[in-house]
DNA sequence: GCGGGCAGCCAAAACGATTCGAGCTTGAGT
DNA sequence: ACTCAAGCTCGAATCGTTTTGGCTGCCCGC
């Protein structure tokens, strides 16, 4: 059994897609190795070779091949991160944020929006899995049963961003602000306003933002006896959710005299209620918001939020990241960055306290 | 030029990272080829094979590796966008508009924002060429000299959005809208309800967009010999920009009684001149915008806007790109989509017109 | 009994980079 | 004169896929 060397190939219809580190090694008359070394400074060259190649790059516009590259170094400098809404500025001041710092240490950044659904953010994850890149951030997805995470991310790092894991990976990374604080000082605010009966329009329970939130929103009440369960309400995070919610609130027989809405989009739902019925606000209702945005100061009122540090938030949560890509694990596993009550015109004492 | 001392690690430390095609075929005793063409339907493999292959995948929870499937295939699956500036709503949607089209289609999106400089816009390229993406969408930074591209993305094919490309690729896609009709249209609104001295503030006409509605605005002018120098103001599209123009434009010994923003950024920061001059807006001065943004209608007064198409615009890039990638060129080169004139409560008739 | 088609499987050659080990000159140290 | 290291270069293996051509039975029609 001979094994005969068949010229097997038959297309010849070879267009030359890219310049490849062949290409420069034929034309300065090299060895791939020695193009490689010189590119990459990873040996020793001479100067009269490294000055050809250079050249020859130039010449033939060569661009190495990352997929090539990482294949065989399993790394490809690339970061993902998957939020639930990315056209709430909020997640997208995250992004940004993690994009401007990863952009400096070299590394790309992939970005997903799951729309709320654990559906949606495992195809991403998948997807992300595949591409073999470097590590994610999360911002899991509020529909419960994220934890199958680790299940689809295999060892993949994971650094989670605002949401806290529910006893996923065992050693979990995060990075966020204490919002059952930041909602307990924001009630209180209102209530040093002289409102007692305040109401707050939060997100479903299954979102541990919004079950923190609301946590802190009833210890503030409690201190001063003051929590009325009908002026709790929960639904969808979007701006539809939000003017619904605060419809029924105000229509109500005894509404309440403030509204505290859990996230920036239901704000703007409940304003837009408020200006549909006609109620003036601060004077008649006062309204106080979660996740400040860049043209809240456009909106007349211009309305009084608790603002995250989103752009620090993502900067943290892509340092944390590579980090623990880079095994310089110096940094603790979990960090809490402060909130800032902005206080506007859209609070004021209430009519009849 | 010292070449730099090389230490030649020998680390054999091998942790099994990730389940290969090798791994399945070794479970269930088959060779790899078999396994790919089970995985993909691409050969005959007997229903029995297939199954246990099948099982092997799920109890390894095997993952192909992209990276090396994309050096094969000479195909990433991946496609990209670059837009000058990814806080405006405008270009947000252009990019969710082609996300939410390609992703049905199975490809990813990287996306890049320029901030307005070729020079960042170059180094995404590069780094998109170092990725081979199998196509690009380009909204050209705004300060000229964007036809390099070309050189540094070889022979990836590209389609323009909403800008125009200057005498870039030789047959180059473009889908956007008919800039100096819509602005031409707009102007004749705020002439038709009375107005004589109309302002515009565009943007630096090296960018094509903004050259083109100044263009429609002083067409509509000439018409009816109102055209003022005085009146025309260019700068930088922020929203800072436009609230300094704004105020030039009000404090000027004979003020205009409308103005015409020609994007949405400066459109805001005019709003925000306005109400700190303490000028009544729409009775005092009109104010018409362009590229509509999804909360204009919370502001007060609502603004008046042409509407662009912005996430068809992208769903439309999308698709051209696609199309040609894959050959199915039965598209027109170019297309152009349809504006809408918003009608809200920012214009009205001249106080003494 | 023989040619031929088909179902099912496999070995090996790409794809384009990095890296290990080794070979070959020089020049210096002993 | 001999050894040794430094400087420079190269061949070959490797990363994890897809794909091509070929091999083996087996059944079918004659």
């Amino acid at each position: 059994m001979s094994p005969k060397p068949v010229s097997r190939s038959t297309r010849r219809t070879r267009r030359p897609q890219h310049a490849t580190i062949r290409d420069v090694a034929r034309a300065v008359g090299a060895s791939i190795s020695t193009v490689s070394a010189a590119l990459n400074g990873t040996d020793y060259v001479s100067a009269a070779m490294r000055a050809k190649i250079e050249a020859a790059v130039q010449q033939l516009q060569y661009r190495p091949n990352d997929l090539a590259r990482g294949l065989r170094l399993r790394r490809t400098h690339t970061l993902a991160i998957v939020v639930p809404d990315l056209s709430n500025s909020f997640y997208a001041e995250i992004v940004r944020g993690m994009k401007d710092y990863t952009a400096a240490a070299n590394y790309t950044v992939l970005v997903g929006d799951s729309r709320e659904r654990w559906a949606e953010e495992k195809l991403f994850l998948e997807m992300l899995h595949r591409r073999r890149v470097d590590g994610v951030v999360r911002v899991p997805a509020g529909d419960g049963n994220a934890s199958q995470a680790a299940q689809v991310l295999g060892t993949i790092p994971v650094v989670y961003a605002d949401r806290y894991p529910e006893a996923d990976h065992p050693v979990a990374a995060w990075v966020g602000v204490d919002n059952a604080r930041a909602a307990m000082d924001a009630t209180q605010y209102l209530i040093s306003l002289g409102h007692r009966r305040i109401a707050i329009i939060s997100g479903p329970t299954t979102t541990r933002t919004a079950a923190e939130r609301l946590e802190g929103y009833q210890r503030a009440l409690r201190a001063i006896g003051a929590m009325h369960k009908e002026y709790i309400r929960n639904g969808e995070l979007d701006m539809a959710g939000g003017a619904r919610q605060a419809i029924e609130l105000l229509t109500q027989a005894k509404p309440p005299t403030a509204i505290f809405c859990a996230n920036n989009t239901m704000t703007l739902g409940a304003l837009e209620a408020i200006q549909q019925l006609g109620r003036a606000c601060p004077r008649e209702i006062s309204l106080l918001g979660f996740d400040d945005f860049a043209w809240s100061t456009l909106l007349r009122p211009r309305l009084t939020m608790v603002r995250q540090p989103a752009r620090e938030i993502g900067m943290t949560a892509g340092r944390m990241l590579i980090d623990t890509i880079e095994e310089r694990t110096r940094n603790r596993a979990t960090q809490t960055l402060p909130t800032q009550l902005m206080v506007r015109d859209s609070c004021a004492p209430p009519l009849r306290p």
